[in-house]
DNA sequence: TAATTTAGTGTTGAAATAACACTTATTTTT
DNA sequence: AAAAATAAGTGTTATTTCAACACTAAATTA
């Protein structure tokens, strides 16, 4: 029995964007919606939300479905609301963003959801609003990568300077200095080196490290500045 | 005639964390439930979102009833959907905070809602999880303000440097000095100065200033960094 | 063994920031 | 009318942070 009567009950979905990075850029995963209308369409992996379930556990629930990883970071974007965003009912969604690390994603899913990786720059036309909230996770990315050791979380466990710089540099699509840039992340406490090279990338190999995980959640609300002159990037 | 048959649906709401400086500190506008259960206790002013209103609709029209005040400056801060989060029956809530200027607030209104300004740091005990989401809001309003300029939607149109201070220093919580901090503002290029003198806050009088808006929405998204340190404060 | 490729590292000038104290305008008190 | 009290307003300097810049080292390939 219902005992806020006469209230109006609604729709609610997630939707998730999920970004990865392939050594080369930023991606985001999308798939091919499965029924009308947009049916075909590319779309955010998303769901509805269950009687008793968290917006938190429908979320990871997707996630799951559509990447097979679990205890991802996963953030909430905003939630969108608007009456008219769905043509066929009145559905309001929040909208999640995912840092997954894009090696453990288990490739065989995309068969499933006809799942594909888009780079940040390439994302093709969406159904509804979903342009809107994609653009909503790619500000609020850069916003957060730029002042939080965020994208740590699209990296391996074992990762090199160069990697994490060309990530950098994606993300914000600049180019940065690499005396300056490893000189500010390692004064960061953040890194460990390792011992063990990556000979994969380079003639010369470039060393490993990996995150000082109590550093890492010590100093993560703390204001990085990871980023030169975050007022320029059009953020 | 329901077209995604067989999904649940849930009832939605919106709760508001009205902020309002007078001159002295940072407050809270709080009500007194009125209904059953926890009739009598303190609460975010809030109310469910109708069939075809939007979350900013829904928000700014309880906003209106609570305040008398159109065109605030309003932002969603998170979307609270735990299961069990009200104990009637499952609700999950949007939750926005407003930023009022405190004396265009119609006091008549307190009447109605039988509303409260609490201090900041002097919140009670509030029902359901509202302590959560004005924690939350609290953060929020920092974080932005260290880096954006929002705090001045807590000012009349006319303000001094030192009340604008003062806000600051209750904000943050710090003290900040005055060479220093009226460099940095005037630096901003956000303040014109205005021949009139405020004569009620001092012997001397303080010259009024006033929002350049064409520079205030042109810079709002910059990083403004407008409060030394915000590493050492605890945000 | 010479050439190629990418990793790794230090210094210096410029800009931003933080620390600091006195004078001015006005009102209130004596 | 003069003195005291109060808050406003303003500049300089040392320190820190930041940005710009180029060569050497290690390993592989030709």
């Amino acid at each position: 029995m219902h005992k806020y009567s006469n209230q109006t009950r609604h729709l609610l979905a997630v939707d998730c964007i999920v970004f990865g990075f392939d050594g080369e850029s930023l991606k985001i995963l999308l798939i091919q919606r499965a029924f009308e209308p947009e049916k075909g369409n590319w779309s955010l992996m998303g769901g509805f939300v269950r009687q008793d379930e968290s917006l938190e556990q429908a979320s990871n629930r997707i996630l799951k479905q559509l990447t097979g990883l679990d205890g991802v970071y996963l953030e909430q974007l905003h939630t969108y609301g608007d009456a008219k965003r769905d043509p066929i009912e009145r559905t309001v969604s929040t909208a999640y963003f995912a840092l997954i690390d894009i090696y453990k994603y288990e490739t065989q899913l995309s068969n499933d959801y006809h799942a594909e990786w888009f780079p940040m720059k390439r994302v093709p036309k969406l159904i509804f609003d979903h342009q809107e909230m994609v653009e909503a996770a790619k500000r609020r990315i850069r916003y957060k990568a730029a002042l939080h050791p965020i994208l740590f979380e699209l990296l391996p466990d074992k990762f090199t300077i160069p990697q994490l710089q060309t990530l950098y540099e994606a993300v914000f699509n600049t180019t940065i200095d690499k005396r300056n840039f490893s000189k500010r992340v390692l004064a960061t406490g953040l890194l460990i080196k390792l011992a063990e090279k990556d000979k994969a990338g380079s003639k010369r190999g470039a060393y490993y490290y990996q995150l000082n995980k109590q550093n890492y959640y010590a100093k993560f609300q703390a204001f990085l500045n990871f980023i030169p002159n975050p007022d320029t990037l059009s953020l």
